[in-house]
DNA sequence: CAGTAATTGTGTCTGCCGGACACAGTAATG
DNA sequence: CATTACTGTGTCCGGCAGACACAATTACTG
């Protein structure tokens, strides 16, 4: 598996010459998966893309969720070189370019949960997650945290504002709002916050990434400025809380 | 769907008095899940265990799309009873009540995501974590954002955490530390910062809950304080950053 | 240069899945 | 009692991941 994610070939020897290489089938899922969504591929259906038999797939990857983390790290793809700066434009940035990574490839949403070996794209991109935070008095597991929970975020809003094609009860945006607001008129008095909220909610597009990641960016700004300030004393300037 | 979830029984009119109620299917589902995880819920697994045929949870179910949301729904539960306190207690309270239903119930990570109609617990969580929020001098849509933001975090580190059976490659913790261990070893040049960082990282548990949790509650207090403040001029104490 | 051995893609097969459909039995209604 | 609506059953289908045996192809070895 992990040999699969980072490219080591096993330097052929004896045998036809493979008709067809990893890097080509995890583009034939990759392709089915941008255009019809992860559930559309199918073994069956990445082998009759390439072309070729179903099983002849088998002798380049052991099983299905190994061509779908290959095809995973392979989508993610490097992340985007960006100029030093403050650490909060740097991890601000870092975040929109993640966001977008996950609105170019939804599926990613789906193929990368849980425990699951990491390969050299997503390694790379928690590597440049981290550029702003180092040396700025975080502990390196306060720095991983810190991507974390930015990354969650990130994660969280892009899937609710992707559609994933075949996968659910197929929802449009419309449908789900109206059930939502038929629910909550015949309901009314068991939700009342919950109706209160939504009746002054304006709901504009990207607006709870930007709010979260504002408020993220913003408890970051507090711990980093109380971990300068209290061992040098160097500076303790107020906290100017908008960006 | 919603009339499903919503429990809207149709009035029993005539024919054989069913064998099965919904509620019953459900159960058994949740039983499956909770034991052997989300994919081993089958339509055929699920009826052997009441025992009934499979064809015949149709009768009382569209398909399995719908009978894992009614699942979800019901193993989710209503929120428990908390008593009422500054809205920063309150919600971190309600983050902890939330991680644990996750952890109790890990399957609800898979089948809760994207767009899908909202059952009556779902809502009753959403209305409990606005609790702590009305009255801070939030805009309806902030306050929604953030019960967002919080419940995102609460999700992947659960997520992080937990371990679904048969879903994925099955990886322990340990295989993936150690993989990780392994790639940051020999490939130490490309990522000076993420073996920098874990290096120096505790990891005890749950302490990315935490660290995220506060950070975001952090930041949303810096928001509510510069709401409160600037209309009313009521306090403009300096922000003490830690709890 | 011939023979062996390793590796490739192919075809066939199995078991599981969600779901469509026709059917027989059951209970309330006229 | 006859009709009618509803329930659970059995059979069937297409699609899925994957096991396995086989023939063809290539490189190494004597």
């Amino acid at each position: 598996m992990t040999e699969l994610l980072w490219g080591k070939e096993p330097a052929r020897t004896r045998g036809p010459k493979p008709a067809i290489t990893l890097a080509e089938i995890a583009a034939a899922g990759i392709a089915i998966a941008d255009a019809e969504g992860l559930d559309a591929v199918s073994m069956q259906r990445v082998a009759d893309d390439l072309p070729v038999t179903k099983m002849a797939l088998y002798r380049h990857v052991p099983g299905k969720a190994e061509l779908v983390a290959v095809m995973s790290d392979l989508a993610m793809g490097s992340p985007p070189e960006r100029p030093d700066g403050p650490w909060r434009e740097t991890l601000h940035t870092w975040a929109i370019d993640l966001y977008d990574g996950f609105v170019r490839h939804p599926w990613l949403l789906q193929s990368t949960i849980g425990r699951r070996p990491l390969g050299p794209n997503e390694l790379a991109w928690i590597e440049r997650g981290l550029a702003g935070l180092v040396d700025v008095g975080l502990t390196g597991g306060e720095q991983l945290d810190a991507i974390l929970v930015v990354t969650s975020h990130v994660r969280n809003i892009a899937q609710q504002s992707s559609t994933f094609p075949g996968h659910s009860i197929g929802l449009t945006e419309e449908d789900m709002q109206r059930s939502l607001a038929e629910i909550l008129h015949t309901e009314a008095a068991r939700f009342p916050r919950l109706v209160a909220a939504t009746s002054t909610a304006a709901g504009s597009e990207n607006q709870g990434l930007e709010f979260g990641l504002e408020r993220i960016l913003d408890g970051l700004d507090l711990l980093i400025r109380s971990r300068v300030a209290v061992p040098d004393r160097i500076e303790t300037l107020p906290v100017d809380r908008r960006r």
